[in-house]
DNA sequence: GTCTATAAATGGATAGAC
DNA sequence: GTCTATCCATTTATAGAC
């Protein structure tokens, strides 16, 4: 055991928070990066290029090319969190699904790259860490929580729920990557959607729910 | 100006007969190993290995890793043209659009890669040649006429459509891959899709077609 | 914490002999 | 058409100076 004097425990706070700090850096120039370049189209040395390192000094900060898109990946579910947790609250149904839709494509909308990471697994052999999953896993209790708040509870209509979503938001990124082809359709899919869950009682759905 | 004599002219044929069946198993054994590396972790010396060659002989056959890539997405763009000429012609609507979201959400299921190679575009700096977007554009075309003789023309509702159909696929693919946990819904997203566009003419839906 | 140096493996690609 | 030889970039990783 060394003796940790006070002097000895800023320090290492000041150098925690400047590691931090460096990490964020790197990320954020990962992000932009990808963004230009295709989420596979990844290069460290080109990453620590674009912050002025040497690609070695990066395992400083992240042990792996796969933790740096874990990173990512956390950071990604993270954002996607806070903006479900900005849905208003509220009972109408047509209302919180045309939230969580507009939502959602937009998110995808924006980013490709977030998408691809978050959505699809197109990076071999890449799986994100328990620590990052369970974040991903909380994005999707919180959509589940809000859908089930509107009635939306069971499996078969949240699944179908969530594939009228992700058609939206895969053929936005694919086909109309920053328009708003499929963003205007929302309205309609949601109309399309909440009337056939209301319509009719579950009992004679084409599936049971 | 030298002159082929008919002799000549028949070892062109055989030759050209063997070249085009060793691009074919090059080809197959490319399918094979994106189907279990993923679409981006091909390596050209796996696929040279897998049919017995030497990594540099592949550019006999391939000018680079992006020709394998667009000989794939043409095969597979062709497959699925296949199928969708084999779609029994009919009148029915909803006979017709569970035909075809049976075929994509199944063609999806079967290979993920190839849906990714078809319809996301994950590869960096991938484009496909003019002469296989053809047959893409061709797939296209002859999905768009099946829909338009049951009466669904307008580009809304054609995007809504296809936005219904990326959804089922796209989340069979990631979320259920080798399961039915999204096929199964396809019954209930035609009904949901048919009744939004037969229960009401189109100037009072959500958005105008 | 960052650098230089270095290593070994892998990847895409080309030139030229046979 | 296939091979050997070769090139250059990338990735991952370690050792050690400052």
């Amino acid at each position: 055991m060394t003796s940790a004097t006070p002097t000895d425990t800023v320090r290492r706070d000041r150098r925690h928070v400047r590691h931090e700090a460096t990490k964020r850096e790197i990320l954020d120039a990962a992000w932009k990066m990808v963004g230009t370049d295709g989420l596979n189209g990844l290069s460290l040395r080109a990453l620590a290029r674009a912050v002025d390192m040497e690609p070695q000094s990066l395992y400083t900060y992240f042990s792996s090319k796969h933790a740096v898109y874990d990173h990512l990946f956390a950071d990604g579910n993270r954002q996607l969190l806070t903006r479900i947790e900005g849905i208003a609250v509220s009972d109408d149904l047509s209302q919180v699904l045309r939230s969580m839709a507009l939502l959602f494509v937009s998110f995808a909308g924006e980013d490709r790259a977030r998408y691809e990471l978050l959505f699809l697994r197109t990076i071999p052999d890449f799986e994100p860490s328990p620590e990052s999953y369970a974040i991903a896993t909380e994005v999707f209790a919180k959509g589940r929580s809000v859908l089930a708040g509107v009635g939306i509870g069971g499996d078969t209509d949240f699944d179908l729920w969530t594939a009228v979503v992700a058609g939206l938001s895969s053929q936005q990124v694919a086909n109309a990557p920053g328009g708003d082809r499929y963003v205007r359709l929302i309205d309609d899919a949601v109309a399309m959607f909440a009337e056939y869950i209301i319509g009719r009682p579950a009992a004679i759905r084409a599936t049971k729910a």
